[in-house]
DNA sequence: CAAGCACTTTACGTTAACGTAAACCTCGTC
DNA sequence: GACGAGGTTTACGTTAACGTAAAGTGCTTG
């Protein structure tokens, strides 16, 4: 796992409105530490999708959201295309039939499940890990009084 | 599929202690719902190291607390190279010099922080899941009144 | 003894999530 | 006008974590 990435930055000299301000791949992925290969990848696989400017990709506020997202998905460990699922249906809301809301629901159901597991499993392991601490800290002190 | 009940085979199955039960791959398999080939494979990466009854192995309790830990590692998106690495070491331990064990808590401290970073991630999502689930339901209740 | 399991090894195949390399624009600037 | 720092597309390469198939071993059961 990475580590831990920190809240996104304040977008510096500008006075400009958050909402108005955009972004070149380049400074998103130094923002939040990936490839510009890495954005460009998430856009391919339907989870960005930036205007452009003649050839160049510009990125909004929505898209850093969306980059942040899915970023924090994956460090849970959720694939690409269990994200974009989220996100998709998110998308298509305003919009969306009964049928779907009741399956995005059904999804977002899941998704909560999936992550009550992980506390549960970060419980567990926090338990043995501070376990294995403790019995590593009582041999060390052993060999110091050794010598 | 159905288990047909037929005679107790083997005598004393039921009364003994975890610590001396052994299991065969296949049964393990079955506990954690994974496949054998998941099992042999774990094997193969240094996770476990079952003992052999000729050429079949045999898996003690220890085993099985390896397999449930390296799962739970997995659910958590660590990598087998990094659960490998937390579980070697802490077998290394009772006899391992002091930079050993030095390295084994510098490890656990950067596990720790992993789960830290995870919690606060599930916390974010969570609520951006519950954020995305009131919406839904809004809007599904506003196409019920339209009815 | 044939058949059926459960197990074994060997080895090639597959998928996700990018990395890396090549070859090309398009600026501003020295 | 050469150049370096950004960006672009295309396409092949890589790694982790298994899946899958083939071919063999050993037991027990009708």
């Amino acid at each position: 796992m990475s580590r831990t990435s920190s809240q996104a930055p304040e977008a510096s000299s500008d006075a400009l409105p958050r909402q108005q301000r955009t972004y070149s791949i380049g400074e998103l992925a130094k923002m939040f530490e990936v490839t510009p290969r890495t954005i460009r990848f998430y856009e391919q696989e339907g989870l960005l999708a930036p205007s452009r400017q003649g050839q160049k990709r510009i990125y909004r506020e929505k898209d850093r959201v969306r980059l942040k997202l899915t970023l924090r998905g994956k460090r849970l460990g959720f694939s690409l295309a269990e994200i974009r699922e989220v996100v998709m249906m998110y998308d298509a809301m305003p919009d969306g039939n009964a049928r779907q809301l009741k399956r995005l629901l059904e999804i977002l159901k899941e998704k909560r499940a999936d992550l009550e597991q992980q506390l549960e499993d970060i419980r567990l392991m926090r338990m043995e890990i501070d376990d294995v601490d403790q019995r590593a800290r009582e041999v060390l002190r052993h060999l110091d009084q050794e010598d």
